[in-house]
RNA sequence: GCCUGGGUAGUUCAGUGGUAGAACGCCUUCUUGGUAAGAAGGAGGCCGAGAGUUCAAUUCUCUCCCCAGGCUCCA
């Protein structure tokens, strides 16, 4: 029954885009049509040849709103690829698409086919007919006109390429009722409160500033005291299992980058070489000479983990070796692709290599998955999608190893994740060229999946650097490597971290936990002595001692979102307690400060 | 990088072809306070940068920079 509803919805959504369409064919008669799907809350549908801003979308919601009264039917036609190609004679597009249904290389939702075929599929609906294999509703009666709306203009390239040309895509929501609607209005309302930009400037956790340089963060006290925390808890938890530690430098020569392949097919991502054959000094009063060193910015830490382990002969003794690092990385993305601190130019990855033998890969792949699992599950992510990214099975020769290598990684990978209960999706494809993966995408207050956790095999370096250890039968042997990240980075840990919690972190992460709040200038030296014990109980502590009223402090507490808001008095410096008020929750009565100190310090320990 | 829309005080935003305003925040003074804003006063802006049109540009035009939402790419 629900799953009619949903389809019942999905097929609307999709005859809304055909009604757009038509709107927008009877505004812009020169109008080229890309395709025009039903997604998650709605529709879209590209268009090319237009011009349209968000300006225009009342008018063409209105013209929509005009069609829908028509009551007009959707007519299914199965023409003829010669008819098909007549019919669409103007537009380009759409021959494109005729052309690969004929070929069968077609395979998109809206016109799902997989083999060669004779016929294409088209609806009519009133005088516009659009290439389509449906479902369609019949009429348009069947649209409720107050549950849509058009929600924003963007730019899509045809067919998902930048090669191609820029096509206006027009985003509608669409729900089966009004309310439905104003509901996810609301939602998108309340997301806007948990945006981890807006947060991270009102709780003062970190800053971006073009003078810098754009992608490039810094970090006030507060954040840098959430960074420290999730590092340290980190370090523990790394050593607790069996990780080592490693540390490397920022830049590389050209040779590493060379030998490791980033110089060949990772240039786009890369800074420029630091050019070194002159000081800066004579650089500035343009004297050139000739360059002696270069140096490039890492883009990632593998390659000198790689030259650490190949520094001295290696035993299958030595194995598992695992090797862990927060290394600041520097990858020059597009501009238009930065965002807050989900995507930046300069971030610090929670990363780790782990070199094993071939007998040992299934076992760490569990143990890695299990911490994965553990990790996100501490910082209280349970919402998270799970992509096992596998190879292109129609086009193996862009990959780095063998098949043999493949096919063992692939079958592990996917083996495992079953075994530790991962609901996982299979994507063929979607691998990296040097080896198979396991992604931990986590979703932000819109939605919107940003991959954190990783677990990537690599066959590249391996086989670029000769990596090799000795093994039992005193044979050269080259050993497996895994790349894994656990947050994926801090940066955009912390920013999916910040819009999960809104901003109000657990008790164990929050910066400040608690505020000491003074009623009277009497109080002061009281509160003064409470934040002394706290402190030295370990409690992330901050007495407010400026003459303002309770009630302005209690109201600044929680818009910072302290978790504990300590108010002291008359009543509490004669019975050494505090008046304990809980964010959120507000007033829980006084308690003895020894007991209040208990409490806290169990949540912290528990991770609350 | 590409498409659309933006950029006015630390923040959120008004406003105007004759070089600007509110609220909060900040500073000072008064207030010594009991669970979400005590009062008064003050400072703070080459209205994102550059060029053009104009007697005159924050306002109109263009270029660039940055921001937002997408696309592409990615941790």
């Amino acid at each position: 029954m629900k799953n009619n509803q949903n389809n019942k919805i999905e097929t609307v959504r999709h005859s809304l885009s055909h009604i757009m369409a038509m709107a927008v064919k009877n505004l812009y008669p020169n109008v080229k049509f890309g395709i025009g799907p039903a997604i998650e809350n709605g529709f879209y549908y590209d268009f090319g040849n237009v011009k349209i801003s968000q300006e225009d979308l009342p008018k063409i919601e209105k013209e929509m709103r005009g069609l829908i009264k028509q009551n007009i039917g959707f007519v299914k036609k199965t023409i003829d690829k010669t008819q098909a190609e007549k019919l669409f004679t103007e537009q380009p597009y759409k021959l494109e698409l005729i052309e690969e249904i004929g070929e069968g290389k077609r395979k998109t939702v809206e016109v799902g086919l997989q083999q060669p075929r004779q016929t294409i599929a088209t609806y009519q609906s009133g005088d516009f007919v659009d290439l389509c294999a449906g479902p369609h509703i019949g009429s348009t009666k069947e649209i409720n006109p107050l549950s849509f709306k058009l929600a924003k203009v963007a730019g899509a390239y045809w067919r998902g390429d930048e090669k191609n040309p820029m096509l206006t895509r027009i985003y509608g929501l669409a729900f089966a009722t009004g309310k439905e609607l104003a509901d996810y209005l609301k939602i998108l309302e309340e997301a806007e409160k948990r945006d981890h930009r807006k947060l991270g400037r009102e709780l003062d956790l970190f800053l971006i500033d073009p003078v810098v340089g754009m992608g490039l963060v810094m970090w006030p006290p507060k954040g840098a005291m959430l960074w420290r925390i999730m590092e340290d808890y980190w370090y523990k938890e790394h050593l607790k299992n069996g990780y080592e530690l490693v540390r490397s430098p920022h830049i590389g020569s050209r040779a590493l980058w060379e030998t490791s392949g980033h110089w060949g097919f990772y240039n786009e991502s890369m800074y420029p070489p630091l050019e070194v054959g002159q000081t800066l000094k004579e650089a500035q009063e343009g004297k050139k000479s000739k360059i002696k060193e270069e140096y490039l910015l890492k883009p990632m830490n593998c390659p000198f983990h790689v030259v650490l382990f190949n520094s001295k002969p290696r035993s299958y003794r030595d194995l598992p070796m695992r090797w862990a690092e927060c290394g600041t990385v520097y990858r020059y993305e597009k501009s238009g692709e930065l965002s807050g601190l989900t995507r930046v130019r300069g971030f610090t990855q929670d990363d780790a290599h782990i070199i094993c033998a071939k007998e040992q890969v299934e076992d760490e792949l569990k143990r890695t998955a299990k911490f994965i699992l553990a990790t996100l599950k501490t910082f209280g992510f349970k919402d998270f999608n799970v992509y096992l990214s596998l190879r292109d099975p129609k086009n193996k020769t862009k990959y780095a190893g063998n098949d043999k290598g493949w096919e063992f990684t692939q079958r592990t990978l996917e083996k495992i994740a079953k075994e530790v209960g991962i609901n996982y999706k299979k994507e063929e494809g979607e691998a990296a060229f040097y080896g198979p993966k396991l992604d931990f995408k986590i979703k932000d207050c819109l939605g919107r999946e940003w991959q954190c956790s990783t677990l990537q095999f690599d066959f590249n370096l391996p086989e670029r650097f000769n990596m090799e250890f000795i093994n039992e039968k005193g044979k050269k042997e080259m050993p497996f490597m895994l790349h894994r990240v656990l947050f994926g980075c801090f940066e955009r840990f912390i920013a999916v971290l910040i819009e999960h919690c809104a901003g109000a972190f657990p008790v164990w992460l929050a910066p400040v936990q608690v505020w000491v709040v003074p009623v009277g200038s009497g109080h002061r030296q009281y509160a003064k002595e409470t934040g002394k014990m706290l402190q030295n109980e370990g409690v992330r502590v901050e007495v407010k001692t400026d003459a303002q009223t309770v009630g302005k402090k209690i109201r600044e507490g929680e818009m910072q979102k302290i978790p504990y808001l300590l108010v002291v008095g008359d009543k509490e410096v004669k019975a050494k307690s505090v008046a304990v008020r809980q964010r959120g929750r507000g007033d829980l009565g006084t308690m003895k400060l020894q007991k209040f100190v208990d409490k806290i310090k169990k949540e912290i320990e528990g991770k609350k």
